[in-house]
DNA sequence: CGTAAATGAACGAACGTTCGTTTTTATTAT
DNA sequence: ATAATAAAAACGAACGTTCGTTCATTTACG
């Protein structure tokens, strides 16, 4: 097991974390209770509070430890494609698929919208944004294949795809049609391709 | 003033519902109390529960009440424009600023999916597709100026542009640099419309 | 005058957190 | 190996608050 070597205090600590993990997704944040997370981590009460100082931490936790991005920025870098074209959406579709696995990463940062007015979320984003810009501004410049927009700009109109897909993919599923549902990603990535590629028919 | 012939209950619960929505918007659902929401409505917590069955039908009111669906539609439905490039142009950008002088109604989405898992938008959903569905149905028709992608996965797609641009919006100021937060709807209006649009050039 | 509205104390439940104590773990000396 | 020991972790009752809601009573409007 990958957890052989870890001492009583630590593997203690990681319950409490899924545990947590596990509740604020299903019940959201303030509708769970402490004293839930103890009892799936396996603990008394009482006992959490030798691993967090409190609620509030164990959520900052999990923003921390939770957060996609290096993996993401792992699998857009490794991605492959021959022309501009190909790898951009290759990339937008490792990117689909990494983020389809991750939903839960999606109702986290509602959760810390709204509850902590993203509060936690400024130091991780002055962390990420700097490594994603360049990455935009890398297949931006080669040979002009995209339009001249402000990569900040690309990566917010992206990010506002899946934030899209995700919530409506939330809302009961009798709201989209279930034979369009299949395929409405890639379809996604084409309308966001055909926005920020200069013309080429 | 407009609401002069209101009986004194009607004035009470429109009180009772804009402190709500004030006090949600400025602090999230769980976080305001109903002894909040009395003191800025100007009555006892106890006479609350002549207007209102319980918190959570606050929020379903404010849900219904606040929802701007009905001024987009009528607003979409006047926009001016000869072609039908402008006319989406039009379009895109009265919606732009419409939605952008209600960022608040995003956040109370945010907290219906994170408090509630919308359990209040299904039956709101089922009332405004339709009424979408065909309007966008109409602009992509007459002379297949836009490309041929079902009309309800293009208002997600434009949707999420909005999404981003608010979640955005919500982190602070310097995650952005300030002087290209001014055109940046701009841009991304464009962006969806290349990306929807049958190549033109 | 009758009824709708407002009152605010009271209720019971649940919350996050604390704390004195006990148990378990890891380390050291035998 | 075994026993001693100090530190870490777990315990769970208790604390003080606050919550949403109720209700008997008073006030004020139509």
């Amino acid at each position: 097991m990958a957890e052989e070597n870890l001492s009583k205090g630590e593997r203690t600590r990681m319950a409490i974390e899924e545990a947590a993990y596990e509740l604020f997704l299903e019940q959201g944040y303030s509708a769970t209770s402490m004293r839930q997370v103890a009892e799936r981590a396996g603990l008394a009460v009482g006992g959490i509070y030798n691993h967090f100082a409190s609620k509030d931490a164990i959520f900052e936790a999990i923003i921390h430890d939770k957060h996609p991005y290096k993996q993401i920025l792992a699998l857009v870098s490794a991605v492959p494609g021959e022309t501009v074209d190909e790898f951009i959406h290759n990339a937008a579709q490792a990117l689909v698929e990494e983020l389809g696995r991750r939903p839960d990463f999606l109702k986290l940062m509602f959760i810390e919208i709204v509850e902590f007015n993203t509060k936690h979320m400024a130091g991780l984003m002055e962390e990420i944004i700097p490594q994603v810009l360049p990455l935009i501004q890398r297949i931006q410049s080669p040979d002009g294949a995209l339009r001249p927009i402000h990569p900040a700009i690309i990566l917010r109109a992206f990010l506002g795809m899946f934030f899209s897909y995700f919530i409506m993919e939330m809302m009961a599923g009798q709201v989209m049609p279930p034979e369009m549902r299949e395929d409405s990603l890639d379809i996604f990535v084409d309308i966001f391709l055909h926005g920020i590629i200069k013309s080429e028919l």
